[in-house]
DNA sequence: CAGTGGTCTAGACCACCGA
DNA sequence: CGGTGGTCTAGACCACTGG
């Protein structure tokens, strides 16, 4: 009807947002009906239905079927943690990407390391270990197995001009991955390819990549803590 | 029609990540419009569009009024970080969550303080810190400032039962929040409260959170290496 | 049982893009 | 200009919840 400039299904996400942001409605609290809704905006209930949905897709509403919409309990915050070739990543920053080859080769694998990619024990990998540079300056340390079945040319790759985790989302589409990060202290291989004392703390990150049926790699990045950190945002 | 088990949008949804992930369709190469997905699968627009809709809110496609959906270069991994009251995730592992208290004061805040407020030098905030234990050992030490405006209330909580993080959600409802993650090493205060050396490895996280108008509070949380870390999932 | 949300249809008008 | 996606409607049937 109106000129309106926002859609109705944005304007009635702002309407709830809005009372729950101002603390008018509360946690457990229920919201109006997708009847209601339809009735007070007058729209139609797909619309309605559509914000709502997104709501909840959100964490800031929970639907349940046959009882209701109620105000979400915002016990957590979510936000997400983009992780990204860390190529790119430095080039939008406006600078120089380089990496040093400290290793490129195939191996048997260890027990464990084959449990990981649902592999015998003593079945070829590819192995690389690299330093990545910013301008210069070591800020990461890859150390990373790969599956020959997942990326059967990973080796012939020149590092140099294209990451492990480039060649990687090009050549295994990825379906599947998880992460954790934690401090350390960086062993002493690694402590002196990085450029730094024993004692300076790291963050650790250890990655898992699943490409269709797949393992595809198992990687171990390591950050000198003065030089690195993981940000990111959240908004409701 | 038939009897099947998954909604139309989904099958939809599903066919077309079959065919990214498993490589068939390469990041760029478009993606049926949603008048060939509707002849295709015998399904209305609005379904279509839902399906495509919801791929690309998850990161899979990017869609172009007026020029059509591709497959999106997948050359990052998002995943969401979720972060959570601390009581909340120490309950849900089936352990005992306590907290010491060892200051809860009313504070001049110092001018870099005061500016992450908004507030004049010198004018009044909450500080509490406090050492959450999980089972008994010491997990994190919490250092916290808090606007008065915000959360007026804040000093009379007795945080051994009810967390920093609890309090402000329920009183400062959430409307935005940022974090950092780093490595680093404990100060002498913090190796002596979490019983650990003051050479082992800490992730520390620097949480603002926002609350309407007002920047509610500020944080520093000590995470000792060894105990704890960050995990995180992503799904195709 | 009445009320809720989950899904779906068969249309429609519009803004935008590229030829 | 035709094809694309963005939005919206006015119905519909169903599964589930709660009293």
């Amino acid at each position: 009807m109106a000129k309106s400039e926002l859609p109705a299904y944005e304007q009635v996400k702002a309407f709830i947002k809005q009372r729950i942001g101002s603390g008018q409605w509360r946690p457990g609290d229920p919201v109006p009906s997708e009847a209601a809704l339809m009735q007070q905006f007058g729209i139609s209930r797909m619309t309605v239905n559509r914000a709502l949905r997104e709501l909840a897709g959100e964490g800031l509403v929970t639907r349940v079927q046959g009882s209701g919409t109620r105000v979400a309990q915002l016990h957590r915050i979510s936000s997400k943690l983009t992780i990204r070739d860390i190529h790119e990543e430095v080039a939008e920053r406006g600078h120089v990407h380089t990496a040093r080859v400290l290793l490129a080769v195939r191996e048997k694998a260890a027990a464990g390391l084959a449990d990981s990619f649902g592999l015998r024990t003593g079945a070829v990998v590819f192995h690389s270990v690299l330093i990545h540079m910013e301008n210069g300056v070591a800020i990461q340390y890859e150390d990373r197995y790969v599956n020959p079945a997942a990326a059967p040319a990973y080796l012939e790759t020149d590092f140099t001009q294209t990451s492990p985790t480039l060649h990687l989302l090009r050549h295994a589409p990825l379906t599947e991955a998880s992460y954790s990060i934690e401090a350390c202290l960086p062993t002493l291989e690694e402590a002196r390819e990085l450029g730094i004392k024993r004692g300076e703390p790291c963050l650790a990150m250890m990655r898992r990549t699943v490409s269709g049926a797949h393992v595809a790699s198992v990687a171990r990045l390591v950050y000198p803590g003065t030089r690195y950190s993981f940000a990111g945002q959240f908004q409701a």
